[in-house]
DNA sequence: AGGCATAAGTCAAACACTTGATAGTCGTGA
DNA sequence: TCACGACTATCAAGTGTTTGACTTATGCCT
């Protein structure tokens, strides 16, 4: 009953779990970007090329729907990382004008390149975490998800 | 003879600690500016209101630095700020063309009605984790902070 | 005092992403 | 068979952000 709400703003605003969500994803992901610029490849394209690379033969749509971004901004990537030779687009085999997506050698040989910077940064957090938060740390984040999602 | 030593690439990459902290904040931030945007507030435009409540009087530069982005970022969503009357822009009592940040009565007005949202959303999080896993999540979070920052 | 380094703010161009609208292609069912 | 619906891809316009270069102001140092 003596509950603040009162004055919601103000008083550990800061302090909140959301806060610190989003102070962690922002100083990894910058991170991320800063080692991976010397590279000449941006995040969201190591991003891309993983997913294929997990699932070949996606198209633009079931990307778009995998990474939370618009068909268009796909459609954009993939065509700069195609100028690139590091993918390329086949006419699907039913759907004659649905492509899919696969990666070149190049844009494998690529790939591994920034993976290894990648998971170097992976590696940095989860020494720092140890084993056991680590996996705690991925159990609680898959939590956050699973609630946010099921309102 | 020696194909990929280990294999680095596709195996558990999507498994990353990283990756779902990338998902939960995705998540998390996606919620808060579908709940915001009926408030004609983007999440950024709360993120920089909240930051100036917090400390009165930041200049752009600094406030730049905090959150991550460019000083032309922060100038943009100023100028909209000021432009609705939520923002004020003072001049600096020593250096003339610095510019102290500072609400207005409607800024503080109008980041009360947005802190109520961001606050159940929050509230929806912790309910979900529960206050002791919740604890641990922001824990874990900073810790990922400092691992990262002390490189 | 003069000169230089530091820092804040701003302008212009490039890039990325979103929204809204349009066209092409396939499968289904009347 | 053929029209309808669902899905994919793409074009156009608008918004937001970054990069790079420049201007202005302050403080320190010789």
């Amino acid at each position: 009953m003596i509950r603040n709400d009162e004055e919601p703003v103000g008083l550990g605003a800061l302090d909140r779990v959301t806060w610190a969500l989003r102070r962690a994803e922002l100083a990894v992901q910058s991170l991320k970007e800063q080692q991976l610029r010397p590279l000449g490849m941006a995040a969201a394209h190591y991003t891309l090329l993983m997913s294929v690379h997990d699932e070949s033969g996606l198209t633009g749509a079931e990307l778009a729907r995998r990474l939370n971004v618009t068909p268009q901004a796909i459609a954009s990537l993939v065509a700069r990382l195609e100028g690139r030779g590091q993918l390329e687009r086949r006419e699907h085999s039913r759907h004659r004008h649905i492509q899919e997506l696969h990666l070149t050698d190049a844009g494998r040989e690529a790939l591994h390149a920034a993976d290894a910077v990648i998971a170097g940064i992976e590696r940095q957090v989860t020494d720092g975490l140890g084993a056991e938060d680590s996996a705690q740390l991925r159990a609680l984040l898959d939590r956050v998800v699973k609630t946010i999602r099921e309102d």
